[in-house]
DNA sequence: GTAGCCTTGACT
DNA sequence: AGTCAAGGCTAC
């Protein structure tokens, strides 16, 4: 986000960045390409043949994907919705199969409606990034030896650092960039109440990992061209006018957690929040020339929008809203920056495009701007979290795992800290083991997700940190508008 | 209906 | 001209 990418300007610090593919060729290299294939289907874990509609898949698994949305198929499941896919038993239940498919992050709108032969699609930037990451970390193994918690340094960059001008125009709208669903948050690492080992790690950084394809957003971001069906009838109460790909969010799956599921119906009604925050910023817009906030100013509006949804959203969680007034502050002091910072990154996640970011409003910047004209601080911060977005990606971090993630960081503050510990506690317990259960059950070719999920945590925080004190920095500047809640935030938590 | 192989064509 | 992810074909 846009907002919590600003930083520290004044330490001087440089954060080294990597960027890993941008324009860099990524070419297939002597090894790549081919080993990528020696990768399980996520979906019934055959031999994958290539990227299709969105991740690498098996061919048997695409076809069956190609078939299901071009004839409109309908299915149903004689069992409990919940049936295994595998190699053998695929063909069993096609209903399960699909709503697999779905869930994995296979993508409808990939599915041409025109039936076009041939040619490339929109995704082809997102499988070119997600092979960059595969060669990335294959060279780190081939380097280090097969650990690969820490990266190489990267690139470094100085620069002056000045606010962003004032010149909206190099904002574009998006088109048809339907509202993303919730935000999230990180969490603790080192030290956390995740109870996951570090890894030795003692800073975070950019780590390729997993043995993971491509990661999906379910097909929220671009709507098929096909009918969407499939993503409204496992929905029983739809929140609003728009009804998203959620296959698994609303149905109660057995194999999905009951925790988990209540986490997905709080989640946030996305346009909603998209149109007020987007009002909110336009009726600053249209004040008198002299009260006008810069861009850096609409900015930090923009993230002090966003905080106020985080903050009504924790307000309605589980296990949150039982907490006394008192705890509650404390927790969301805690985590307020990484909840932001979660936020962009899942964005991002869902906007897919490494050229550009895209804000809660549904506007896009492009990374060129953002390079020349924010400065090094907040550039570098933009930077990680892209970083982070395209490791996220390839560990094909899906929507129910993110609602963990978010409901973890926000309650990440060590329970000694809060007055009902025993809440807190069973908070934190009942989150980790649906996380790793829901981990378990369908990922099962990758079992070490839960862990590397929780590892991808401490970047977050990292990155939040870093925003903090460039925040912090800019409102000693006075850049910062009055009334703001993030700066509240800030002075409450040094305090 | 499934899944392995073939053809197509935008993009590099 | 080569790549590779779309759609198509067809034996099973």
């Amino acid at each position: 986000m846009v907002y919590k990418v600003g930083l520290d300007c004044s330490t001087g610090q440089e954060h080294n960045l990597h960027i890993v593919y941008s324009g860099s060729r990524c070419r297939r290299m002597d090894y790549s390409y081919d080993e990528d294939l020696d990768e399980l289907c996520p979906v019934c874990g055959d031999k994958v043949s290539g990227y299709h509609y969105g991740l690498l898949t098996c061919e048997s698994c695409k076809g069956f994907f190609k078939r299901t949305v071009q004839n409109n198929k309908r299915y149903t499941c004689t069992e409990n919705q919940g049936c295994k896919i595998d190699k053998t038993q695929r063909k069993r239940c096609p209903y399960c199969r699909f709503q697999k498919c779905l869930s994995v992050g296979m993508r409808l709108e990939a599915v041409r409606a025109d039936r076009m032969r041939g040619g490339r699609n929109k995704f082809g930037p997102m499988y070119k990034r997600d092979r960059a990451l595969k060669q990335q970390k294959k060279a780190l193994i081939r380097a280090n030896g097969i650990k690969m918690e820490t990266v190489p340094p990267i690139v470094s960059q100085a620069q002056s650092d000045y606010t962003i001008p004032n010149n909206i125009h190099t904002i574009h709208p998006v088109k048809n960039v339907p509202s993303n669903p919730a935000p999230m948050t990180p969490v603790e690492y080192d030290r956390g109440p995740y109870g996951v080992p570090p890894l030795g790690m003692t800073m975070p950084n950019h780590a390729p990992l997993s043995g993971y394809h491509y990661s999906s957003f379910q097909s929220r971001t671009i709507k098929s061209e096909y009918p969407d069906h499939y993503t409204n009838v496992h929905d029983p109460t739809p929140a609003g006018p728009y009804v998203y790909a959620e296959p698994y969010t609303s149905t109660s799956p057995p194999d999905i957690p009951e925790v988990i599921l209540k986490l997905l119906q709080l989640e946030p009604d996305e346009p909603q929040v998209k149109a007020r925050i987007l009002s909110c910023l336009q009726q600053e817009q249209s004040k008198s020339r002299h009260d006008k906030l810069s861009m850096f100013g609409l900015m930090c509006k923009m993230a002090d929008q966003t905080l106020f949804s985080i903050v009504e959203w924790a307000r309605s969680c589980i296990y949150f809203k039982e907490l006394e007034v008192s705890d509650q502050m404390i927790l969301l002091q805690n985590c307020w920056s990484e909840l932001l910072v979660f936020d962009h990154i899942y964005r991002q996640m869902q906007h897919s495009k490494e050229n550009s970011i895209l804000l809660v409003t549904g506007q896009e910047i492009e990374m060129s701007t953002i390079s020349t004209q924010a400065g090094s601080t907040l550039n570098n911060l933009v930077l990680r979290a892209q970083e982070l977005v395209i490791l996220l990606h390839s560990l094909q971090v899906d929507r129910q795992e993110f609602v963990c993630l978010k409901f973890l960081i926000l309650f990440s503050l060590d329970e000694k800290f809060l007055e009902n510990h025993t809440l807190a506690k069973s908070a934190q317990e009942k989150l980790n083991s649906a996380l790793l259960e829901y981990t378990m059950c369908h990922y099962p070719h990758c079992t070490d997700k839960y862990r590397l999920l929780l590892l991808r945590l401490a970047e977050i925080r990292s990155i939040s940190m870093q925003a903090e004190e460039y925040l912090y920095h800019k409102h000693l500047s006075g850049e910062v508008p009055c009334n703001n809640l993030l700066i509240e935030m800030l002075h409450a938590k040094r305090a």
